[in-house]
DNA sequence: AGATTTCATTTGTCAGACATTTGAAGCTGT
DNA sequence: ACAGCTTCAAATGTCTGACAAATGAAATCT
């Protein structure tokens, strides 16, 4: 294992300082992916703790999907390659509780959202694939159905947008974006969509579709920006239909 | 505890498990912020687990910032209150992992970063305060002193975009980026900036914060854009130097 | 040679114990 | 009665030792 550092002060749990002694020397490079850590037995011998300690410290690690476990004879913990998926779903987890729990308004969630989507748009413009678009227009499609339920509507949303963003071509865009998107959500899912309100949307992704499919950047930042608008009118006629 | 789910499957491992259980009832609200958690001894029993078990579960918990623990009679392990400013850590180290493991180049990179920060100018050009114009001018200057490493050129030229980001004064929109910004650093240092280049990244710099001053979110925008091609190309010299 | 068994290694889990921290109850002196 | 001190109990942090389960590799058998 390469030089390690080992020594740890005294103030913090032990656990909590072996965890970030690991990550450094994943960070730093020293652990290269898919490298085999030493043994949990070795581990506390070099750190000079017990098992159940170097453990919570790899549960730390494990958690932020930076080593996984593997049991047997070859078994161990090895360094994770962090694929953007893996990271999305952490993503969007933190991005859900920080909304929730910071109770962050409608209007900036959304404010957010439609500022990043704005900004993939131009490069999704030139870039998308046959297949965003198919999608585009198939969620377009779901979301004229008459049956759909509001809460089918809103993952239909999400859907459309993620088509957008991934149109972009960057990994590193959709995964920033993911969370954006996918923790509002719920909140979206507080909305009741009228029919008038659905043919409306509707008609804005059509004119995004459009945009898209013609390489117009502009055009799509725009009915972006449009769309934005009526989003937040529509939150601010059910806040103000709630509190009068 | 009201009421947690107990009844776990058998193909996982039980601390995995035991940690889910815990996190969706922080999600869907059965758990309220600072509201304190059974004991470990509760906790081992109510899961027919034992006390080592039941910790690894809730490392992971902390881990992911969800839960802070406290010994002495009163302690135990709460439920977290989670903070923007926390959430950027953990967002930094994601964001940085993400690149240096998947290997996304330089161009990618920079693509994702000044498209959300273009989608941050016309915002930051409406609201932003006095502090944050005189932290981008402050910065501006600094950039401009000779005896500067290039590293500090680097981190200064990080604060400058992270105050043109917070003066949007969209906290969702500063949380997003910061992985975006800070995550790129690193690949930022790999540049040597020549006193040229310095000198015209300082003067774009300078036509942004204007820009920013003056209110004019397009003309920022623009500014912005004309950064983005200078430094791709910056980057683009350094390869073909580096490759031939 | 191929299939099977055995086995050593490593993680996952458990039980019990002690150390440390820390707020709160109880006591004491003024 | 009140401020300060002591004691105590509860909870987390850590350790020791052990067993269970998984798993690949070596050894054995056909």
């Amino acid at each position: 294992m390469k030089s390690m550092k080992t020594d740890l002060e005294t103030s913090r749990e032990l656990s909590v300082q072996i965890a970030e002694a690991i990550r450094d020397a994943i960070v730093s490079g020293t652990l290269i992916v898919d490298e085999r850590l030493p043994s949990e037995a070795e581990l506390s011998e070099k750190f000079n703790v017990s098992r159940p300690t170097v453990r919570e410290a790899l549960k730390r690690l494990a958690a932020q999907n930076l080593i996984r476990t593997q049991r047997g004879a070859t078994g161990g913990a090895f360094v994770n390659r962090l694929r953007f998926e893996d990271a999305y779903g952490q993503q969007i987890t933190t991005s859900t509780l920080l909304l929730s729990m910071n109770a962050v308004d409608f209007e900036t969630a959304c404010e957010a959202r439609y500022a990043l989507e704005r900004a993939c748009a131009p490069l999704s413009a030139k870039r998308r694939t046959g297949d965003h678009l198919a999608t585009m227009r198939a969620e377009i499609h779901r979301q004229g159905q008459p049956g759909l339920s509001d809460e089918g509507f809103c993952a239909s949303d999400v859907a459309f947008h993620r088509a957008l963003v991934d149109g972009a071509g960057n990994p590193v865009l959709s995964y920033q974006l993911a969370g954006a998107i996918e923790a509002i959500e719920p909140l979206m899912n507080m909305i009741t969509f009228s029919a008038r309100s659905r043919e409306q949307i509707v008609a804005l992704h059509t004119r995004i579709a459009d945009a898209i499919e013609s390489g117009d950047g502009a055009r799509a930042d725009a009915a972006l920006q449009a769309l934005a608008a009526y989003t937040v009118g529509l939150a601010r006629d059910v806040a103000a239909c709630r509190g009068g």
